[in-house]
Formats: C-alpha cells, sequence, structure tokens
DNA sequence: GCTGTTGGTCAACAGCGGTTGACATAAATC
DNA sequence: GATTTATGTCAACCGCTGTTGACCAACAGC
C-alpha cells in the first residue's frame, strides 16, 4: 500500500535530488555548493530541496551517508585490511547512473570545511575510525585514526589539491606503497621509543 | 632613507593586517573568513585591507607564506627528517604577538578550499613536496607526496575534526608512531610488488 | 464531488561576500 | 604655502546564500 502513483513520484524526485547533491558534493566543498546547483540539476526548485530534507547540512549528512555505505566499507577480512584500504582511495562507483563517485569523495571535500565539521566528525568517528579499530583489534585507536589520516590526506592532495606523483591510477607503484605502510602502522612496535 | 613617519605607519598597520589574517586564516578555511573580520581585528575598514592586498586571494598568498617560513622547514640535516616531520605537527609559534599558529595551520584549515586551491596547489608542490623529495633523494616525488599527505590528513583529523586520539600533545605515543611510520616510508622497497 | 493531503512553485527576505570609486586627512616635496 | 602623494574611510554595488510563507495543482479517501 502507500506506493500510489504520487509517493512513488514524491521519492523519486526525492532521490533525484540526493543524487544530484552526492555529485556536487563530492565535486566542491560544503559551503561552495549552493542548494540552487542541486536544485537546478535535480529540475526542481529550491524551496522544494530545502523542505525535502529539511536543512543544507541534513542534505550533506544523508549524501555523506549515501556515498559511503559505512557498513560494507570494513566488510572485508583484517588479514588483506592493508590492500582493501590502499584500493579505496582510487575506488569509484560507476553504477546507479550517478557517474563515478568515490566512497572517500564527498568526507575528503569538506574535510576543512567548518561548517561541515559537526557532521563530519561524528561520522568520520562512528562509521571510519572506530570501526577500524575494531578490524585491526588494536585497544587503542590511535593507529585506526593514523591510518584514516593517511587515507584523508592522500585523498586531499590527490583530488583536491591534485599534486602529481598522486594522481595515478589504481594499481600502480602508489598503491602498493600506501598498503606496504599501513602494514607498517599495524605492525609497528609502540612500547619502544 | 623613505622611512618617514608615514611610510612606518603604513607598513605597520599592514603588518598588524597580515597578522590579523594569519589569525583568522590559522582557524577557519578560506572561505569561512571574511575580510571584514581581518579589517575588524586589525582596525581598520574593509575597503583598506582590499587596496593594501590587491585581492582576498593575495592576502591568503602572504598569509600562508608568512607562516611556513618555506626555508626553514626543511633545514634539518637529512638524517634525523623523520623526527623533525613528526615534530611539525605539533609546533606552535608564539613568538611575534600573535597567539600560538602552526607552520602547517593555515595549509590544513583550506586544504579542501575549492577557492584557495589555486594558490595551496602551488605552494605545497614547490615548498613542501618538491624540498623534501630533494632532502630525503628520491628520484620520484611519490614518497615525499605520501608523507606530505600523511602529515596533511593528521593535522586535518587532528585540529579540524577534534578526532580524539589525535589531540595528544607533543611527545606522545603519536609522535612516535609518525616518526617510525615516515622512516619507513623511506626506507619502504618499492621494486617489489 | 468535496475535502484533505501531498508534490511542487514563486517571490521575497535578510544577511553576507568581495570589490569599487569617491572622498577626507595628513604628511612629504618643492 | 601650495601641490602632490599616501594613509585611511564611507557608502554603495551586485551577486550570492539558506530559509520562509503564500500559493497552485494533482491525487487519495470518503
Amino acid at each position: 500500500m502507500a506506493r500510489s502513483a504520487l509517493a512513488r513520484k514524491g521519492s523519486a524526485t526525492r532521490d533525484r535530488i540526493l543524487n544530484a547533491a552526492i555529485l556536487r558534493f563530492a565535486r566542491s566543498s560544503y559551503e561552495s555548493v549552493g542548494l540552487r546547483d542541486i536544485a537546478a540539476d535535480a529540475g526542481v526548485d529550491v524551496a522544494y530541496v530545502h523542505r525535502c530534507f529539511g536543512s543544507k547540512e541534513r542534505l550533506f549528512a544523508e549524501s555523506l551517508e549515501a556515498t559511503m555505505e559505512p557498513a560494507k566499507l570494513f566488510a572485508g577480512p583484517p588479514g588483506d585490511i592493508a590492500d582493501f584500504l590502499a584500493k579505496q582511495i582510487f575506488a569509484r562507483d560507476g553504477g546507479r547512473g550517478r557517474n563515478t563517485v568515490g566512497p572517500l569523495d564527498i568526507i575528503i571535500r569538506s574535510l576543512s570545511s567548518v561548517e561541515a565539521s559537526g557532521v563530519l566528525r561524528e561520522f568520520t568517528r562512528d562509521n571510519i575510525i572506530r570501526p577500524l579499530a575494531r578490524t585491526i583489534g588494536q585497544k587503542t585507536d590511535t593507529r585506526a585514526a593514523v591510518i584514516a589520516s593517511l587515507l584523508a590526506g592522500i585523498g586531499i592532495l590527490r583530488n583536491v589539491l591534485r599534486i602529481d606523483p598522486l594522481t595515478e591510477v589504481e594499481g600502480g607503484e602508489l598503491e602498493t606503497l600506501i598498503a606496504q605502510i599501513i602494514n607498517g602502522v599495524l605492525a609497528a612496535d609502540c612500547s619502544s621509543g
């Protein structure tokens, strides 16, 4: 029931708006993305975007969650977690009509945004650091946070600043190096100075 | 000559403006910092800030350069470069009246800013990646870029997002871990897959 | 067919942003 | 002392922002 033609149309436009928001937030920072841009992409009025999601912040949070799909991020076996994470930097999602958005894109674009930092802090802590710490089975979160920092840093220098040696494609020397570093962090001996 | 009372007063206010800009840019992202804020801090009119530095972008670039003092960043001997870099994350400059601004603060706050990325790209490439690559004597810039990414990532998660295990003070477990990682990157064998 | 709800638009608000040009004031030059 | 130069201000422009309330049209339930 309730899947009336009206309701179906409503959720369809909502999806269109969310999709447009994801694409925008994956390419520019929180402040730089305007609700009017998103509305235009989705073919609706600004007011409706606002009415649909309550506020820009909530639309951002939903976009973030939709791209990350947090549950699936750290589903791989702990053994090859390093390779898995190294691949995440290069991973892009071409499906669902939205043209190629990586799982870290949104988080990276707005990482230094003041207005978005509230949403991002919670999300990063709960959906990245903690699951990662659980996966690698460390008693402190420190190593997980350092690994997350490495991924974030590479993501920014690669995708936002477009620093040259980092703009390689998947599978190259860079990916190998990153995996090695992560393994090194996991194996590091912290007790000895 | 030319150090007339008028000229002296002029460059004094210019310094005051630059100082105010540094403090602002070290605490908020490029987009979030308004010229009116800076002007108010320095006790002058907005118009004069603009006339003094030409544009917001140029004021940002000057603030960046003043905080980083690029020449001194990689002056240490190549031997203990890892420890030196690990310390940079925690370093703060309390001198010159400006209350405690770290050398990486400005770059980190605006790292994902679209408008600032032009300035930041050039600066990062010329004043961080290349000198770092020169210091560690690698033929490719890849490792230098990865190390820079690590520093940037930690800086953001620590100072912007304020992720818990990263907010330690200098000299703790974290600093040791970072230095170990950097040493690992420098020693990594890239030829073997 | 009438009513209530839901999808969606329109226009406007109120505030902010960087930027600009005209103007005042004070010092330097001659 | 008059002219020029430089410091600094004032007010406004123009475009953008998220947000709001009034409004229209189409469908659902009775």
